[in-house]
DNA sequence: TGTGCCGGGAA
DNA sequence: TTCCCGGCACA
């Protein structure tokens, strides 16, 4: 029920003291948004920074991005728990938390400072992306990606929504079954039965089938890729 | 020849 | 439901 809470993604690693394990490639990301989230930055909100698990059913909730990282690692990757040479991916899998402890008791009058409308970063399908970091490395993307499912839904309810669990949101095709039609005739008007299919890096080709592991569900089982949308 | 993914199908 | 794959249209 923590309501005036901000997710945004792990960038590189440790902003808290703690035992750091020295990152490979890539640094930072997404700096530009983050700055943003500074907003009443003036030290009068006590924020507590959480990191928590996105996995399936997992949704456990650590305080030290290394801790999560390990946790990721070794509960969900089943990698070995000392292993430095970390890919990254476990980043992929969780999410910091800022827990705005103020917010608690202000309850809604302080709610939806930001856009409610995507508010989250947009480097996600990096196609678009104004050539910034991201090494040459396994290119992580970044998390949420704006729950299409309802675009016109009640605020709040919207959850993290990382790759998992491959949900068919799209389900257009038997809205209102008129009960007038007694024979409904095949439908089949569309004029562009089969789209080009864009040509962006997918999951595939990105990361390679020798990380299968890190494709977004849809990809790994062959379906439509969810996390590069065309 | 490799990639994206629809349409199945197994567990 | 989750997960996998045959097979086909593209590139
Ligand atoms: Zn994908």
């Amino acid at each position: 029920m923590i309501m005036g809470m901000r997710l945004r993604l792990e960038i590189g690693n440790s902003e808290h003291g703690d035992e750091e394990e020295d990152e490979v490639g890539m640094g930072m990301r997404l700096e530009m948004w983050q700055v943003m989230d500074m907003r009443v930055g003036t030290g009068i909100n006590s924020t507590k920074v959480m990191f928590k698990c996105l996995w399936k059913s997992c949704g456990k909730v650590l305080s030290s991005s290394s801790g999560m990282q390990k946790h990721i690692r070794t509960v969900h990757l089943g990698r070995k728990a000392d292993l430095e040479q970390s890919d990254g991916e476990e980043d992929f899998y969780y999410t910091e938390l800022d827990v705005d402890v103020d917010a608690l008791t202000d309850g809604l009058s302080s709610l939806t400072p930001v856009s409610p409308t995507s508010s989250v970063p947009p480097a996600f399908p990096g196609p678009e992306a104004p050539t910034l970091l991201l090494p040459p490395a396994l290119p992580i993307p970044d998390l949420a990606l704006a729950s299409p499912c309802s675009p016109p839904g009640p605020p709040g309810r919207c959850h993290v929504h990382t790759d998992h669990a491959y949900q068919d949101c799209r389900t257009p095709p038997r809205p209102p079954l008129s009960p007038s039609s007694p024979t409904p005739p095949p439908p089949k008007p569309p004029a562009v039965p089969r789209r080009p299919r864009g040509d962006a890096k997918k999951c595939r080709k990105v990361y390679g089938m020798e990380h299968r592991e890190m494709w977004c569900t849809a990809c790994r089982w062959k379906k439509a890729c969810q996390r590069f949308l065309d």
